[in-house]
DNA sequence: CTGAAAGCGCTTACAG
DNA sequence: CTGAAAGCGCTTACAG
């Protein structure tokens, strides 16, 4: 009860276990009647190609690596990224491709990681996420030929492509209607300071406070975790001319808001509306229920999956634009009490 | 600028290519001066060896299986499974161990990924998650002979070992505590019908309402989602003597059954206490913050990842206790309004 | 304790 | 369009 190997393939369809390589594979050489006998022989058999084998022989492992930077404090905090990694599943079974995952606790152990990889020729190419503005993985992937795609905004130089919604528009989107309801002091709740998604989204804000004329158009950098959420929220409202709005980076920072400013006393919307971004099932279980700018994440996914196998086949792989997040309105947004215009 | 390979440290160290296997996989046949000088030749290569060419030769894979059978509906939803793998992870790097994650949308699928992992010997072994009662999975990882650890309570018969936190102590803390509180009649709203776990959680609660000789012990099943929790609460509410607490079996179901009490017009803990099982910082941030039953889950995910590499090295794998989940009493708990004993 | 040799199961030029 | 052969880089009995 061993498992067939090619040869008994080829000994089933009576040719040779190079007639029976290029049949599996797909590639010229054989004639198409012996494919399909071939194909039938291998099908009757359970046949599988050894992964080591084929991966010893030259061809490509059919894995793709996805090395996470997790600090203690933010793992499992966002349904992001199992949600991303459902995605990438769906797309990468669809062509027998595997995903190894490494979490790792600091940036350094991520460049080991990737040698690793490479050196073993686990995988055929990388996701990379959390793109730092100058991002030293870049480089490395670049220096080890590892076929490498970028969750999220592409750096500028092109060097390497990604997968990128427009953080720009869905931010105009939430803060234009956040405008349009009344509000003049807005802040923004960032995410990580040095992300490249965080720069587009503070760059964007910045440029469009600017061009509403908004009275304030604050900023507070967090960690992504609840707590600091909460700090960024009463070190926004701790001033003068508070702002009547606020925009947080993710779902957890704005329902962790949400309770802070309750206990400031302000009321939402009443007093403060909240805006979060990415939806979650948390942002329609609390009350009020959170105005959210919502996107497909595992679609986000199964696109990146489809572009980095397109990297690693040799295809060009230019940039993609997935779908933009888009604002679900919802009970946590309002007029601002004061009625100023 | 080619890759060393086992060929260049044999040179280097002036040995053959076998003293550099046996010294690099720490097996007996050279000396230890031999040893040491094979080793720092590898370390001054750079040499690693090639996973395929190990692999090919019949060494182990280096990496263990996740298969997880997660309903678009539910994903992403729990922070559980991103704090176990990042557990799993910092257990298996230690060892050099990969992880192989695989995300499938129905249960048919994980046979024939378990199929193919054997046949291509992609993986020494398997983690099984979400145990079902009789599950089907086990006799087959059992017939391709890979090696398996189970999640979550282990399986009657013992033939495959387990990391189990006892959950019918954490249930009778959790339920205890409520009735030290004078609570007399009390919800469960349980997870998934025909999941080990969620037997193991309801079978405990069955048993200490009697011995309680609590007044109303209901139960209703769902699928862990935060509407499916909302239901379960009004569904447990809508009775004549109503309960006057409820226990969640998760985070969010929880917190959506908090805002489903407060839409019915209870107030929490005044009409209605409510307990989440596996805190997380959803429960700290919404109000009242809600009482939980708290594990270390990365610490869960370690244990099972030092049983699973026992079990591949083929040491015997007994069921390992990890720690219980402990009640972390919060604003959601007080004793019931009515005042009845 | 060491070295030479076979073999793991494929892929891919290369010659027919 | 097909077949025989070399080779990928290791591991592991086996004989010294």
């Amino acid at each position: 009860m061993k498992r067939p190997t090619i040869n008994d393939v080829a000994r089933a369809a009576g040719v040779s276990r190079g007639a029976v390589s290029y049949a599996l594979n797909g590639r010229p050489g054989v004639s198409e009647a012996t494919r399909r006998r071939i194909l039938s022989a291998a099908e009757a058999l359970g046949f599988h190609a050894d992964s080591a084998a084929r991966a010893l022989a030259g061809a490509p492992s059919r894995t793709v690596g996805l090395s996470l930077y997790r600090p203690a404090s933010t793992l499992g905090v966002e349904p992001f990224f199992m949600e991303l990694i459902s995605g990438l599943e769906a797309e990468l079974s669809l062509r027998s491709y595997a995903l190894l995952l490494h979490m790792v606790a600091d940036r350094g152990q991520e460049a080991a990681v990737y040698r690793r990889w490479s050196r073993e020729r686990a995988v055929d190419g990388v996701l990379v996420c959390d793109l730092l503005e100058e991002d030293p993985r870049l480089p490395l992937l670049r220096e080890l030929g590892l076929p490498t795609v970028v969750v999220g905004p592409p750096p500028v130089g092109g060097a390497v492509a990604g997968v990128w919604s427009d953080d720009a528009v869905s931010l105009r989107e939430a803060v234009e209607y956040l405008a349009a309801l009344g509000h003049r002091r807005i802040g923004h709740v960032a995410g990580i300071p040095g992300l490249a998604h965080t720069r587009v989204r503070t760059d964007a804000f910045a440029a469009l406070a600017r061009r509403l004329g908004l009275e304030v158009a604050s900023c507070a950098y967090t960690d992504y975790t609840g707590p600091a959420g909460a700090r960024a929220t009463r070190e926004l409202l701790d001033v003068a001319d508070r702002p009547t709005a606020l925009l947080y980076d993710n779902d957890i920072m704005a329902v962790a808001g949400l309770a802070a400013a309750q206990e400031l006393g302000l009321s939402v919307p009443g007093d403060l509306s909240v805006v979060a971004w990415d939806d979650s099932p948390v942002c329609r279980i609390v009350h009020p229920a959170l105005t959210a700018l919502t996107r497909d994440i595992p679609a986000y996914g199964r696109q990146a999956a489809r572009l980095l196998l397109a990297a690693v086949d040799g295809r060009p792989a230019a940039d993609v634009a997935a779908e933009v997040a888009h604002l679900t309105p919802r009970a946590s947004t309002a007029a601002p009490a004061d009625g100023r215009p």
